[in-house]
RNA sequence: GCUGGUGUGGCGGAAUGGCAGACGCACGGGACUUAAAAUCCCGAGGUGGCAACACCGUGUGGGUUCGACUCCCACCACCAGCACCA
């Protein structure tokens, strides 16, 4: 089979003829929106995209076949890291590497048979699009949602820039893999942890694999329980304010024997000159802020930590004096960054106890001589509480609601929900990014630009590594950044940073519906008619984050009346990996990395399209071999020949019967993702065919 | 440690309460060919048997059911995500 003769055929006829363009407000079909996670525009296409792309395109066929209109649009991931460390390395313009990228990729995705609708075509590097991103950033800092705060962030000192958490998981520079310490630095926060319930709705919407959801509610953290006011003294016994805490135990709060604070916490800034051992309390600030989190994570059965000395706070349940230190394996971010330490039920705390020799007061039944009996044996046996004065003797689900009641009434407590998840820290100190559209005023502080001054564009530059103290590239250009601020005329400097990469790909779908409006980042009778995306492919690898931000923005647009849907994505779909025959993720360094281009070029698309596919599903990583192809090769071959086999007039029942069940069995199987049981079903189909033509032969 | 998932021939994998191993690869036998490749036909989970057939068999152990890869309980292994979150 002149494989190659056909794929030129229809691939030209596709580029003239254009069968794949989505109609805007069509008069009869319905919409059916497919969306593919853009590509990073880095080098060539991988067997990650001829795993991911494929069945998102089998998909946008048959829905068109099916009668719908079908937006099934791409484009490119183009700032970041790629582009800009061909400029610093290779000299190259980011602009001319992108501008590359993008023709390279596009026509690899051409040559893989796809049939987006190339018109709509976006990069977000291009000006017309960061545009947008920008203007999205103005209205979150017009409503309030984006704030510039100094404090402790994540810091790779080897990419010298700023990391969320998110992109700093486990310690580990998501970039270089570098590890990341704690700096002090003024960093733009959005307010995304005010999202957080809504975002817990958004997923409780989607359709997505368990694992997934449940990998992204964990991000959030989302927990019940009570914050309670301690009185705080000095020790001659004169109050000095209160201190509150967070817990999920309430039952447990007549073991408290200490309070556990922050390193970071600005009450010991506050009240220094009632601190009698303040040197001592400040080296032991100065060590944890030197600690790598990653440091903080290997040495976890370690407890280290520090007394104050010369303040209490008083139990307010009994009265108690109780000690306060300093540990950093209390984290600032969280709940109040105090806790409250009951050693008797909580590991953490037995472990800090028995390094600093402080007492430890047990409320709960259990043996509690080598460890502490934590709650999830307590709860699960509804234990009984002891020590805890009228509450002794009380199992202990009763008791956590009857001490919760108390503490109310008292008027020391209330309920309180709580989340992991932090604001998104959102600058980075690089250059190849959005420019924020805000200046800093010398009297007006940080002012917005105006709407019409956008896009505030990126400046040319051939320097393109950060400044020696961490600042972006963009800090050198003193032309650029000295200017007037917008209210009231005087001397300005803009903002340097630049925003992450995850920015423009935090909304793009939006303007796949509208790509070259200069007036809205999409018009909103367009953004009504496609609708939330029906059907979202693409890889596993940043999901959680990416989908998180993708409903934190969305929501945000929602709520400013900018779009009209509160849920960007009805399904999401995550690929499984291809891997190589270590078992590992398949990747250029791979010893036997494999290009989906050679695997065209020596077998067709056709048989690279379907092999891959019948390896597996969708959802399941699998190993890449080339065994096993030349039974699709020979498959096609059969295919192609049933042209001069069967014929119009030579039709029987019996096909037509055959026929139905596949047409059923591969709609199933194509809406479900299921490409390896539908291929399988074509070749069942051909050889039945075949036989049944035969026997029509022999009649 | 926590959460989610997975576990089926030599291999990739089908089957979600009803004949386990579809489909494909590799393998064995045959046809065509001087020969090979390609193609076509046949075979094939394991054990025993010339055979009909019998027994065993979906990570391990138990349970529910007329019937379990499938549902329930416990355990083991692997994969992924999170990880001092109070």
């Amino acid at each position: 089979m002149d494989f190659k003769g056909i794929e030129e055929k229809w691939q030209k006829r596709w580029e003239e003829e254009k069968p794949f363009k989505a109609i805007d407000f069509h008069p009869t079909k319905p919409k059916y929106y497919v969306l593919y996670e853009f590509p990073n525009i880095s080098g060539n296409i991988h067997l990650g995209h001829l795993k991911g792309t494929i069945p998102a395109d089998v998909l946008a066929r048959m829905k068109r076949f099916q009668g719908y209109n079908v937006l099934f649009p791409i484009g490119g991931d183009a700032f970041g890291m790629p582009a800009e460390n061909a400029a610093i390395k290779k000299g190259i313009n980011p602009r001319d590497f992108v501008a590359n990228g993008m023709k390279t990729i596009m026509g690899q995705f051409k040559k893989l048979g796809l049939s987006f609708d190339f018109d709509r075509t976006v990069a977000t590097s291009d000006p017309e699009y960061y545009k947008w991103t920008q203007w999205i950033f103005l209205q979150l800092f017009n409503h309030g949602k984006a704030y510039k705060q100094k404090g402790f962030v994540n810091f790779c000192p080897n990419c010298q820039t700023v990391l969320s958490n998110e992109d700093s998981q486990g310690g580990k520079c998501d970039r270089c893999g570098g590890a990341v310490v704690q700096e002090e630095r003024w960093v733009w926060f959005l307010k995304m942890k005010e999202y957080s319930e809504k975002l817990l709705e958004n997923i409780d919407r989607i359709q997505m694999a368990e694992n997934l959801k449940e990998a992204q509610r964990n991000w959030i953290g989302r927990s019940e329980g009570m914050q309670v006011a301690f009185d705080l003294f000095e020790d001659n016994g004169t109050k000095l304010g209160q201190i509150e805490i967070f817990t999920t135990c309430i039952e447990t709060i007549y073991g408290i024997t200490f309070l556990v604070l922050a390193p970071e916490i600005d009450l010991v800034d506050k009240y220094k000159d009632k601190i009698k051992n303040l040197d001592e309390v400040m080296a032991y600030r100065k060590q944890t802020a030197l600690r790598s989190e990653f440091d903080r994570m290997s040495d976890l059965k370690e407890k280290t930590g520090c007394k104050l000395d010369g303040l209490y706070v008083v139990n307010p349940v009994n009265n108690t004096k109780v000690p306060l230190y300093l540990a950093d394996f209390v984290l600032a971010g969280y709940g109040t960054g105090c806790v409250m330490a009951v050693p008797s039920h909580d590991q953490r705390d037995y472990d800090f106890a028995k390094a600093f020799n402080i007492p430890i007061i047990q409320v709960i039944e259990g043996d509690i001589s080598k460890q502490a009996v934590e709650k999830k044996e307590y709860l699960a046996k509804n234990s009984k509480l002891m020590n805890s004065d009228e509450f002794s003797g009380m199992p202990v689900l009763e008791a956590k609601k009857k001490i919760s009641e108390k503490v109310i009434a008292m008027g020391v407590g209330k309920k309180q929900v709580n989340y992991k998840m932090q604001d998104w820290s959102f600058n980075r100190q690089r250059y190849w990014g959005e420019p924020f559209p805000v200046v800093f005023c010398e009297h007006c502080g940080a002012v917005a630009l105006d709407e019409k001054d956008l896009p505030l564009v990126l400046p040319e530059t051939d320097d393109y590594r950060p400044n020696v103290n961490g600042d972006s590239a963009l800090s050198k250009l003193t032309d650029w950044v000295n200017c007037k601020c917008p209210k009231c005329g005087g001397k300005a400097r803009r903002e340097t940073d630049i925003m992450p990469n995850w920015a423009g790909s935090s909304w793009y779908w939006l303007r796949y519906m509208d790509p070259r409006n200069d007036k809205a980042l999409v018009d909103f009778e367009k953004a009504k008619y496609w609708g939330s995306v029906d059907c979202y492919t693409g890889g596993t690898e940043h999901i959680t984050r990416h989908v998180l931000y993708a409903f934190f923005w969305q929501n945000f647009l929602y709520e400013i009346g900018a779009v009209p849907t509160r849920d960007p994505f009805v399904r999401k779909m995550g690929s499984g990996l291809i891997l190589d025959d270590q078992g590992k993720k398949m990747s250029k360094s791979s010893t036997n990395g494999v290009s989906p281009l050679e695997v065209i070029e020596k077998y067709g698309v056709d048989v690279a399209r379907m092999h891959v596919h019948f390896l597996g599903g969708y959802e399941d990583n699998t190993p890449w071999t080339y065994e096993g192809i030349t039974g699709i090769t020979a498959f096609l071959d059969k295919v192609w020949a049933l042209k001069d086999i069967v014929k119009g007039d030579e039709v029987s029942k019996e096909h037509i019967f055959e026929l139905n069940r596949l047409i059923k069995k591969i709609t199933e199987d194509y809406q479900d993702f299921k490409l390896n049981t539908a291929i399988s079903a074509f070749m069942i189909f051909v050889k039945t065919d075949l036989s049944l033509s035969k026997n029509l032969d022999n009649s």
